[in-house]
DNA sequence: CGCCAAGTGTGACTTTTGTCGTAGACAGGT
DNA sequence: ACCTGTCTACGACAAAAGTCACACTTGGCG
């Protein structure tokens, strides 16, 4: 089944193209499904494509050779991964790709996508805007793991997923972790200690955040 | 004094532009210089223009509250720097930028720079390899960070600057333990045990490779 | 309804990393 | 040659992070 030009708008980096632009690429784009837990494409492996995410959920990471896990980022339907490899000199993969409920993308060939953004100022801007979104990012991901305890970075990741309070995609210790670059062991001690300190509550499940400030206190460390 | 055309094709991002563009930054480019040790740029400080290394050596770094420093890179003649929060959402500088010798810059103001990216692109296309290389960088630095020890990035550092032998920046122990995010002590520390191990030697300020395999075992973990 | 798998709680322990204080080496400038 | 500031050496210590072993929930599913 190809993808039509409705379903294409709704990438964010194709929002703002013109019909016949998108028109092309729906010409070039494969749809592709993966179930929960599969993986989409692995760090190293030569790249092919880059990928469009259209439906569901999908995670980067990269994992040492101890096999602890460190997550790149999250996407959700809108996003694009894997093009960074179709402009940086290696040709392979740079991170490793995981379906994390069922997920259906688009998949653009190197080739057809790099000619696209050769011949398309608006494309190339849109992706620039994108790069830099992922820069920022990144840099603060760095500096959080190089300048900051586990309990800092729990804080601030606390903070930052209470707002999304709404959906509540339900993390486990584990999931934290990989976000966090530790293992579940020390992500479960730290909520403890802010439990013992009443900074949050855990009810079955769920980290409720009592003091707020407290927790920003102990994000900048 | 103002830059010419000339100056400017020597930037990188630049090298393949047409002479009328070149022309038109040269018109909105600012030559500035520093002095060495001297900030070019402040993190968190709104973001005024994007610059251009056409003489020296700058480093860019984010500073915890403790004062412990991580360095992001490491740019020569040729480099740009600050050209991400042009594009992403927030506004301000995201990198400190310090000069380490004698430095010359251009700086093109902001709303210039955006102007001509969205109307040459080239640029435009010229900037999204240069943020897919930055990313690739960061990534691995990710990697580095999360997934391995102190012992071994300091291996992985060895392995990656003793190419560049022939004009040896001589690297002090402090400076290091900034691109590893560490302190000087542990790099210290670490430097004896390679040495007592036979992987390295110390005479007099440097550092001779003695055992480049032993290196790249203990560079895994 | 009971079993299994996934997730969690917890303590004891090891290793790694970071801190501090002090002392020596070294390089450059006057 | 003599300071002076920067860089280094090193040991003792403290704190953070990671490992291991195991018991205990819990929710879903046959």
């Amino acid at each position: 089944m190809d993808a039509t030009v409705q379903d294409l708008r709704r990438i964010s980096l194709f929002a703002d193209l013109s019909d016949d632009v998108l028109n092309r690429i729906a010409g070039v784009a494969i749809s592709r499904s993966f179930d929960p837990g599969q993986t989409i494409i692995i760090e190293g492996d030569p790249c092919h494509a880059a990928y469009f995410v259209s439906d569901g959920q999908v995670r980067l990471y990269r994992v040492s050779p101890a096999g602890r896990v460190q997550v790149l980022s999250l996407l959700g339907p809108g996003s694009a991964f894997n093009l960074v490899p179709l402009f940086a000199p290696r040709g392979t993969n740079h991170t490793t790709a995981q379906a994390l409920t069922e997920v259906a993308v688009y998949a653009v060939a190197d080739d057809d996508l790099r000619q696209l953004v050769s011949e398309n100022a608006e494309l190339a801007l849109a992706i620039v805007r994108e790069f830099a979104v992922q820069l920022d990012r990144l840099t603060d991901l760095v500096e959080d793991l190089s300048l900051r305890s586990v309990r800092g970075r729990l804080a601030r990741f606390l903070l930052e997923n209470a707002e999304r309070e709404g959906e509540a995609h339900r993390w486990t210790q584990g999931d934290i972790a990989a976000h966090l670059g530790t293992v579940r062991d020390m992500v479960g001690r730290t909520l403890r200690a802010f439990a013992d300190e009443g900074l949050v509550r855990m009810q079955r499940q769920r980290i409720v955040l009592l003091d707020r400030e407290g927790l920003e206190t102990e994000a900048e460390l």
